[in-house]
DNA sequence: GCCATCCTATAACCAGAAGTTATCGAGATC
DNA sequence: GATCTCGATAACTTCTGGTTATAGGATGGC
């Protein structure tokens, strides 16, 4: 029934004595601040200003209208300047979820790359494997979520269900074989999966074991899978020690590496794609879009200093 | 750029959890909640709300509204509130001002009457001549005037300009001649002004005193004012000593009784006319109309007592 | 796996709020 | 008494904020 706007123009005139100067304060015309005080009074059904010779009064009425337009006005103020902050990156919160490994350098890159852009923006970060991560994100509880996808498993079916999201290429990761120096393969410049049938296998995350039963089910047969730990320096461990070998994203051989242990390329090429996800609505939100950059581009530093690395 | 609606929407929307629930609870239809949010969001330039499958959550930006809403709209509620109360006379303040005669009977009778109506209104009374209470009336000082007019002083012109008011009449009030029990004149029915050429006066306020002058004058002479004073009870003194004559206004009469003094109709028939005073705008105020109804039917009560006592 | 159901988005439309310019009339001023 | 200023009014335009009707996508039961 009675609005901001007019309040506003209540305390205007309060303030200047007239419809004239009241206008002119407001930007408006003379006309429009008549009318206003004329639909505010049929609405009200009172009287609110009292109109003496050439000039006007408020009455009772007008003056408590005015009166309650200070704090009225001055908390629509504070709401407009509170998400003008979010919009204008000088606030914000972001909910950031990755995979362990790409904790190691991908995201405390991009953290950095935010927090010195933006030094209002806070990212709260924690750690997930992309099923929890995008479990977070459907429930709301996680704005961008850093996951992986290995390539072959269809992107959009399968257990991960990514129809509702968007995804962002980040990096390409090439999944290598790891064995250890010892190996009879270790001099190879490349290895065949379907070489590998009589190895003893060392599985990652069940993801990663997953991606291992499907290359070699490609390869055609069923590996024979010794160890199971999510902690890739154990893996690495267990390499050395030739009792196993296993498939390991590159990603995770350049931050944990082990000189008894060498990778090598595999036909067919395995990949994983590193994306990050999120949704269409909150890509809009001008942190989660602003961390989403800082990702992309420190993926993109990742990728090149990867090539130089792997070129010399 | 951002309402007082929008914020009750987005309220609405954190409250009930959807679109269709909060169209429900404000009594809109869904799609206006769609349009407002959209509206909303390109004014702010953020995302508000997160669209998850069939329902929708709330982003930081949409929760920072949702969260001023509050403050803001009981801030509006209340303002409202206090505006009803007074157009509903449940408040509100009348600035009364009255001639002291008036005050004696006529105008407490009105305040009793609206106390007794609108206990919440409240009344401030103060005695003014007329010359007095239509000056506060036109500086603002005053919302409503108990004043008199001489017939025979042109209404609106002269020295009181009634012309930015409205007058409504209460009470007509026939002035009579006061004379000592003791005169010649005083078994008279009536006595006309000019018979009284060499009589000793008494005037009474400066404006009486304007008018005694005038009959007078009418009648073709100078009265001989030997005394003034704006005291009617020391004037009924001065006449029952014997030291001169007054036209005296009947209501004045009813209260300052004294054994010694008679009252006479004149000839001419002289009257003063007792009206209330306030201005078009003020007249609208509810406060101010109940008042004024009010002391018409004090008027009226008055009348018709005066007839009843006139007439036995 | 399909269908019923529930939710949001969109289109097309409509009324009224809210602004404009132009002009009038009344008060105050010199 | 002429002039200047201020408010009211009229006529018109624009855009906000609603409506109904309908499409489209997600969810959940059978």
């Amino acid at each position: 029934m009675i609005d901001a706007a007019g309040l506003r123009v209540m305390r205007a005139i309060a303030d200047e004595g007239s419809f004239t100067a009241a206008a002119l304060s407001l930007g408006y015309s003379q006309p429009a601040i008549s009318q206003m005080v004329r639909r505010l009074e049929t609405r009200t059904g009172t009287t609110l200003v009292e109109r003496v010779g050439r000039s006007v009064r408020l009455t009772e009425a007008g003056a408590v209208l005015a009166r309650h337009a200070g704090p009225v006005l001055s908390a629509l103020d504070a709401a407009e300047e509170e998400v003008a902050a979010i919009a204008g990156l000088r606030s914000g919160r972001v909910r950031l979820m990755a995979f362990p490994s790409a904790s190691a350098t991908l995201v405390p890159k991009a953290l950095a790359k935010v927090k010195a852009k933006h030094p209002g923006v806070s990212i709260t970060f924690s750690e997930g494997e992309p099923r929890e991560s995008l479990a977070a994100l459907r429930a709301g509880e996680c704005d961008l979520a850093v996951a992986f996808v290995y390539e072959g498993t269809d992107l959009g079916r399968g257990e991960e269900d990514l129809e509702p999201f968007v995804t962002t290429p980040l990096l390409d990761d090439e999944v290598l074989l790891a064995v250890p120096r010892s190996h009879p393969l270790a001099t190879s410049t490349q290895v065949d999966m379907a070489a590998l049938q009589d190895e003893t296998w060392i599985a990652g995350c069940p993801r990663c074991r997953g991606h291992l039963l499907q290359l070699a089910s490609t390869a055609g047969y069923v590996p024979d899978v010794a160890y199971e730990t999510e902690d890739y320096v154990a893996v690495m461990g267990l390499i050395a020690e030739g009792l196993g070998i296993a498939v390991i994203p590159d990603l995770i051989l350049k931050t944990v590496h082990h000189e008894d242990v060498v990778a090598l390329p595999m036909t067919p090429a395995s990949r994983r794609h590193i994306v990050a996800v999120t949704t269409p609505d909150l890509q809009r939100v001008p942190a989660v879009k602003a961390t989403l950059d800082a990702l992309v581009e420190s993926a993109e530093a990742a990728a090149k200093w990867a090539a130089q690395s792997s070129g010399r």
